[in-house]
DNA sequence: TCGGATGCTTGATCTAAGTCAACAACACCC
DNA sequence: GGGTGTTGTTGACTTAGATCAAGCATCCGA
């Protein structure tokens, strides 16, 4: 990798308070590669070889079982995915693909191993992301086994709609079918779905989602803040 | 805590590789607790004041919302709980019940914090676990998300079938709405699945069940490494 | 030993969600 | 501009699973 892209990447939250000649040693032998989209960045079952930390564009984190594939997650910028496999040495449990173009951070995952064992600032680093990404996995099961469609897609609409800013018009930040895939259902039901929400004055043409009576929807939703509070 | 009850639960696995001193710094101000069956022992939105490790007896961990509700896990000797809200200095997400008489070692989630800074040994420690942790929901999620309930009954029996050592006649460990509450379905609905695997050479009577025909059953629910496999 | 919980099963019914198929709305590309 | 493929919508139908209600079995404590 070059000086000026280690630059660049440098910042990123997991090397926060971690000695800079290890974040240095990882990034020298690291590559800050672009991708074109759709294409499969890491396949489940395979041994994890490097952390992926995602710089620009969408990353789209999947797993198929039989001839079902569901979305676990989409990330952005910033965040970084299969940290657990690297750090146990295991294969990976989830695939990913570029939902856009994007440049992705890929680490080597002997040479995280070993500034993990050797740096302890990095370890912490480790831990508490890792608690993190724990608490959201926790967070979406019970979001799966305790909610019904409706209620999980009103609740995305709002947790959406707070993470940009609270802007009560908003375009969709991708395709209807990964987002029905994210939340568990199929397009169809999806389409419904948003039909559904109409009498709550939830207005969608196209991409562009309105939210025309917040009280209104968030008395459906329910919100909680041990589902759907990302601070929490 | 007494200095035998010390002696009882250094050998646990979260303390494998720490330095003596700091296990014995926070083991001094713990509690060695017992519990009688049916108690809460954590509850969810509750800030997480101790780090909890099951010694004996079982533990249901749970989640509510609305009338609903579910269980994520239930635990036995050596596991412990809510590491993720100790080291993040956040609220519990899940409850916790006693689902039998139990023995709980509690470590103040201050003390656990301060040796999280200070040694290194003990975050690697901790990191590990909640990577593991984490794949553990993972595979729990796409277990969820892409699997019919008699799908996660038929992989759930083999799991268990092997956790206890291959036996192909055994009692469940628990009571079959909680395993019902665990694999995301209603008790009438286990019910009928233990029904629907009578074909299958699968034999329910009362708590015993009897595997007759592993193939058979293992070829319904085709368990994947990724999903089924707990040392991957 | 007799109630009375509580847990489990079974049947009937209802509902959420998946499936299949047709079609509309676009975007892309020659 | 007119295919052509993809995404999204809508309708009809099926199915998995929830719910409600009744009936048993088992455990337990008075």
């Amino acid at each position: 990798m070059r000086a000026d892209e280690i630059e660049q990447v440098r910042g990123l939250r997991i090397f926060e308070g971690v000695e800079k000649r290890h974040v240095d040693s990882m990034l020298r032998i690291s590559f800050l590669q672009r991708f074109p989209q759709g294409v499969e960045l890491v396949r489940e079952g395979d041994p994890a070889d490097f952390l992926h930390v995602v710089v620009e564009g969408k990353v789209e984190v999947f797993s198929g079982y039989r001839d079902r594939e569901t979305t676990v997650a989409v990330l952005g910028p910033g965040q970084c995915f299969i940290m657990a496999a690297v750090v146990l040495d295991r294969v990976y449990l989830k695939s990913a693909r570029s939902l856009t173009a994007a440049r992705i951070l890929l680490i080597p995952a002997d040479a995280v191993r070993q500034c993990f064992e050797q740096d302890g600032a990095f370890a912490r680093c480790l831990a508490s992301d890792l608690a993190g990404a724990y608490r959201m996995v926790v967070k979406e099961l019970k979001n799966q086994k305790l909610r019904s469609g409706l209620e999980r897609l009103a609740n995305w609409l709002l947790a959406h709609q707070e993470e940009i800013g609270g802007n009560m018009r908003f375009e969709l930040p991708f395709e209807k079918k990964v987002l029905a895939s994210r939340l568990g259902m199929a397009p169809e039901v999806l389409s419904r779905s948003f039909g559904a929400l109409a009498p709550y004055k939830v207005n969608v043409k196209g991409a562009m989602i309105e939210i025309r009576d917040v009280e209104a929807l968030r008395k459906l939703a329910r919100p909680t803040p041990t589902i759907d509070d990302p601070k929490s």
